[in-house]
DNA sequence: TTTCATTTGCTACGCTTGTAACAATGATCG
DNA sequence: CGATCATTGTTACAAGCGTAGCAAATGAAA
């Protein structure tokens, strides 16, 4: 059941398959060097050189992958962010909530720092999770 | 508003904390050396001389204190739990769930990783909530 | 095809972290 | 009061991360 044991991806390196796996989602494939650079380099101050480092760090772990395409590369990802999204969560709860989302947020609603707006979404979703266990699927 | 820009500690000493806090929570003011090692150390398998390194380095880092008590430290906090889970839980939301805990719920709930008891105490807590906000105190 | 500019990939350096050995300090007992 | 032992505090070292400069490769131009 234990996956391949995902490498760590750094903090900095995070913000890099970002924006790749927004390039995946939008139907691109992935994402270009000049498109990593415009969105989490500009947004954090990197020097070119510093995005091509954490490029070739994900590829070196094998979360990233460079196709040459027509002088360019377009940089693919190799782990779906919905499943490292998941891990991280997991990984986060079970470090200072003992796996358990529901204290995570008995603590946030004890310091009062949800939004309105974000309580009202989560009544919303609870409501749709039970009826979802109501019909049983 | 700002805090005094908590210094970054990193996950091998916020076990450390852990147990200092369990011993403030429970009234003994913080933990000695003996505890941390038998709890945290003994869990992780560390050597008793790592386990002085973190503390070493959270001293450093101003967020722990030593009392010499007859010859043997207690070792208190001097930030509180609350408010380091807070900052922690808050960081994490925002990196990954753009600072709202309803689309890190909305992602756990797609991807069915959560217990039914979780699920269970979460509809309780969010009642709770609506119930506080609606007689508006 | 040789040269030049662009784009990619590799190496470096200082700092933090995980791990642990060594030194200093304080209590204890003859 | 000095030797010994427990307890604490300091230093060390390898691996990883954040940051960035330099070299190699690849496409374009002459």
């Amino acid at each position: 059941m234990s996956g391949p044991e995902a490498p760590r991806i750094s903090d900095a390196e995070s913000q890099v398959m970002a924006v790749v796996w927004d390039g995946a989602d939008a139907g691109r494939g992935g994402a270009g060097a000049e498109e990593i650079l415009g969105s989490a380099g500009a947004a954090n101050g990197w020097s070119e050189t510093t995005v091509r480092t954490l490029i070739h760090r994900l590829m070196r772990k094998g979360v990233l992958a460079s196709e040459r395409r027509g002088g360019m590369a377009l940089y693919t990802p190799k782990v779906s962010r919905d499943a490292w999204v998941t891990a991280e969560s997991q990984g986060f709860l079970d470090r200072l909530f003992g796996g358990q989302l529901s204290t995570l947020v008995a603590h946030l609603a004890r310091q009062r720092t949800m939004s309105p707006e974000d309580v009202a979404r989560l009544r919303r979703l609870v409501a749709d999770l039970d009826a979802e266990a109501a019909e049983e699927d």
